[in-house]
DNA sequence: GACCTTCTCACCTACGTGTTAAGC
DNA sequence: TCGCTTAACACGTAGGTGAGAAGG
């Protein structure tokens, strides 16, 4: 199997455990322009999705999938005149931001058979009920997947970081070719999406 | 604990496991009536709703949570004058017809915090893609709940089943009463509910 | 004032209902 | 004809979008 995307995977006797990103094309789009992700109140979803394919684990052993969100520097970023420069310290950040996959413990097989999505993950600025992901606005993160093997020491976690997946929390956007490319991909979105501007192939009805 | 619902739990040195179904008296409601399901190609959910809680388990060991249709009888049933009678001989039950709680497996502790629902089952007459349950039209089944440690020998399996729940398969709805007491109690029928016929509490908007 | 956040909104996606007419 | 099944349909539930005005 060839390596694919961010695989951290240890050594030792065990095959190789390797986690691909899927859609990377469209991640390093939003990349390019510095991507931001909206947090709202009540919390928001993410777009794109995070969205992994996992190969050589154990099939019958159980394992859950955690989506992390790591604060990557130690500074507040502001946008001015069309360009993200970073301003103060950062705030403390939030207690651990980390969502467990919702089908989370299940057994090496379930996560092969296909792609692991994180569509359900919800961002948010304010303390909520569980489930969200609480993040300080207008601070970048980086969004790493851990799997770890039921019944196991931590040590044995396995982490693999996404660095094209890194955005700035935001609770409106502010670059506006981030916006324009989010309502060009996200079919929620289609309500503001100009007909001439429909990308190709693009789900009609 | 009371010992609620249809529990068969088995003896031996651990406390006692029980399972309890919800929304009995809705149950009853329809049973009293003779209840139907629709069943459809592309798959039809029940209404009233599968929904149990358990208690008793084990709080850190894994469950695998199950939902059978067993054939209660052996033969074809007809809607004559008003009525449900038993006619010529039973099809062949369609192999198994069992659905697997889309949480599973999960930790004894979450099957208990909260009741367990099958709202997502969906019952059809043609065999599909997975996950959908095959039942004969015109036939009369029994939900079955099962509870399966994981790991552990298929003769522990604890099963129980709801004699309120059971239901003939129909394609249409033959009984006029059974289809106003699903439209009166399903949000998802309102469209078909007038104002005046609405029950008490009834959720509005 | 400038910056950031919150709230309501119209407009979508996605899909669960029984009805009805057509099909077999 | 009769009994049963299928498919299209209008009308709901449920909830995900960015826009834009209002709030702090």
């Amino acid at each position: 199997e060839p390596t694919v995307g961010g695989g951290a995977s240890r050594g030792g006797r065990e095959r190789e455990v390797n986690v691909a990103l899927d859609d990377r094309e469209l991640w390093v789009r939003f990349q390019t322009l510095t991507n931001e992700m909206i947090v709202t109140k009540n919390g928001r979803r993410m777009f794109p999705v995070v969205k992994v394919t996992a190969s050589g684990l154990d099939p019958t052993a159980m394992y859950t999938v955690l989506l992390e969100f790591v604060q990557v520097d130690s500074h507040r970023w502001k946008y001015v005149n069309g360009e993200w420069v970073p301003g103060g310290k950062a705030e403390v950040p939030p207690s651990n931001a980390i969502y467990i996959h919702p089908e989370s413990p299940n057994f090496g097989a379930h996560w092969m058979k296909e792609p692991i999505s994180f569509a359900k993950v919800k961002l948010t600025n304010k303390t909520n009920g569980n489930g969200q992901i609480m993040l300080n606005s207008l601070h970048k993160y980086e969004p790493r997947v851990h799997l770890v093997k039921v019944g196991t020491d931590l040590r044995r976690i396995m982490t693999y970081p996404f660095p094209e997946t890194q955005f700035i929390a935001v609770t409106a956007y502010q670059n506006e070719e981030v916006t324009s490319l989010k309502i060009k991909y996200n079919p929620f979105a289609k309500a503001f999406l100009d007909a001439k501007e429909r990308p190709e192939g693009y789900y009609q009805r």
